[in-house]
DNA sequence: TTGAAAGCGCTAACAG
DNA sequence: CTGTTAGCGCTTTCAA
């Protein structure tokens, strides 16, 4: 049987709010006698094996402690950078003295019983809600942050700046040379602002260098290797949305005895481990992912401290991308020249910023 | 404000045990006019808005409804299999009327606050927790579920046989014709039991086919380059420990200028979406991942509605692995006849169960 | 079947 | 600085 303030108060023969008072972290007595009554009430919970009852605490001050983490669909929740956002999110959340909860939408029972039922002081949002899950948010007054999303201004946002991060990734290739580059979204792919501005940061570098974007959006891997084996202006460099679209280009080319970046440079975005060790070591456009989750959090915690105060609209933290050159971009047709080279890195003197690998 | 069952009882004109009562989800009226009243009473929650209070309920019934993922670290939190377990966790006990809470232990702050305070009616641990944890778990009558490791046998668990896909790995390849077949174990790899038991299953399979074991156990790829270039007893096939040393190889191999399965066959364990567009496509021992989470799931919502009856040792489920042929494995020098043949899978009669790519 | 009343364990006013 | 006194909103006896 756990142990209560009343049981210790009985102990050292003094009030529960003495008890509770002594206990709380923010406790200070000026008078020594107080001090000294202090330490005698800690030891003797320390003795009992006192723990406050979180339940308890929760319904007498109308805070749970706990933040919710709300996703749409478990799809993809794992997938991508994700992860390392929930790190981020997890890492700052229990340093504040918070946890966090799983709260999906896909059934209606699910975020009934965290959201309504009043069990989160806050929620992690991947995108807009559906009509009832706001609603109940906004009925419970529950602060919210938008994460890895640009869909709602009114709240605070942390994001990251694809715009920039699909400009990069084009202006890497045309610096190497590229003219026909293509931009390549895989049918499987959720919706998400961030194809967009993929896009636009790609097609608006194009533009500017005087080349023609060619999106190839939603389209099987047909099309890519149409447009890789073609006779005329042949596509010489890729970029992916993501890392699955180079993993299936990649995959194409193999299939085709091809190879990156001799016939095609890919580049792609997010910087998974996996991509190192592809072969060839997959340039892209990373960002540092725990920080999205971190930054959030760090914004919810000051949110819920300030009881909710008004949202100040446009509170939008944003992330930048940056360019990792590995091995998968290269000069169009350098390696054409001489394809039977073996694949040493010390070989290939363009590569400057290849990480080391983790083998 | 969120409306309460006094509010609704006044307004409804009954006293708020009724209301209460009612409101039950299993209530069951047998006099007609206590049906009516029920309706009433039902209808006019409805009209106010009316939401149960979790907190409150968690005070006053001793539970939160909430269960915790005790993890010791999180360098690894999302890797591997994992993903998938959570995901069979999380709707198993969404649909049971629970949440999940994440309790890392690398910060003592964390797992106090979920674990101590009585925040968690259950745990899922995925290894031996460290004394204090256990301690905390015990003292508050926390039932625990030990997930995807055998730590624990007087606890419910759910395991893989990593025994049997141990052996299944290696029998594949000897029946293929190898005798020369490696264990690979990654430095990197975090201890875990199913290290040690598929190396077993590899083992006994290999001494049975009168095979014997080569283990490179923690070494550094370098290892395994000697291995396969080696002029005598040169190893034809390797078994990866997971899907991690499998792109180590891969990557190994491509700088070399050779490749799988032409110079080396090579097997792993977990069947993640990215194996399949490796290239070649990875042939690996998997296993229902979510299965794992979703048996943990019902076993722990059956201990907590128990009231935490003793647990019944040896409760220990057990999921078998299965074999998934791909291209990454071939008969012994097979492929070395014909170097220069293209990857077509029409091409390579051996393969049967290869899966349909999702391109 | 209903209502009154006593908790659950802690926080928070407010006198002293 | 300390103790008293109400709650927080729901569950749960136990009479009526």
């Amino acid at each position: 049987m756990p142990v209560t303030i009343y049981q210790i108060a009985e102990a050292a023969g003094v009030s529960s709010s003495t008890v509770a008072r002594v206990l709380r972290p923010d406790f200070t007595a000026t008078r020594s006698d107080a001090t000294a009554r202090a330490d005698r009430v800690r030891q003797i919970a320390a003795e009992m094996g006192y723990r406050p009852n979180g339940r308890a605490r929760a319904l007498s001050t109308g805070k749970s402690d706990c933040v919710g983490l709300v996703y749409a669909t478990d799809d993809y929740l794992f997938e991508g950078v994700h992860s390392d956002i929930f790190l981020g999110i997890t890492r700052t959340l229990h340093a504040g003295g918070f946890h966090l909860a799983f709260c999906p939408l896909q059934d209606d029972r699910g975020w009934r019983h965290v959201i309504e039922e009043s069990r989160i002081d806050g929620a992690f949002l991947f995108g807009v809600p559906p009509r009832p899950v706001a609603d109940a948010l906004r009925r419970q007054c529950i602060p919210q942050v938008m994460l890895a999303t640009d869909a709602d201004p009114t709240a605070p946002t942390v994001v990251v700046d694809d715009v920039a991060g699909g400009r990069m990734a084009a202006e890497h290739l045309l610096e190497l040379g590229h003219h026909e580059i293509l931009f390549w979204v895989h049918p499987e792919i959720a919706e998400h602002c961030s194809v967009g501005q993929r896009i636009e940061g790609y097609a608006e570098a194009m533009r500017d260098h005087g080349a023609a974007p060619r999106t190839l959006f939603r389209q099987p891997v047909d099309a890519v290797r149409a447009a890789v084996t073609a006779r005329s202006r042949r596509a010489t460099a890729i970029v992916c949305y993501c890392d699955h679209e180079a993993l299936v280009v990649q995959h194409m080319l193999w299939r085709e005895g091809l190879s990156a970046p001799r016939d095609l440079s890919v580049i792609a975005f997010n910087d998974k481990k996996s991509m190192q060790l592809m072969t060839p070591p997959l340039t892209t456009i990373g960002f540092d992912a725990e920080r999205i989750g971190s930054a959030g959090a760090e914004a919810m915690i000051r949110l819920i401290r300030s009881g909710g105060a008004p949202t100040v609209a446009g509170a939008t933290m944003s992330i930048a991308p940056r360019l990792i050159v590995r091995e998968s971009t290269a000069p169009p047709n350098e390696g054409r020249r001489r394809a039977s080279e073996p694949n040493r890195v010390a070989k290939r003197p363009h590569l400057q910023n290849t990480i080391a690998l983790s083998e």
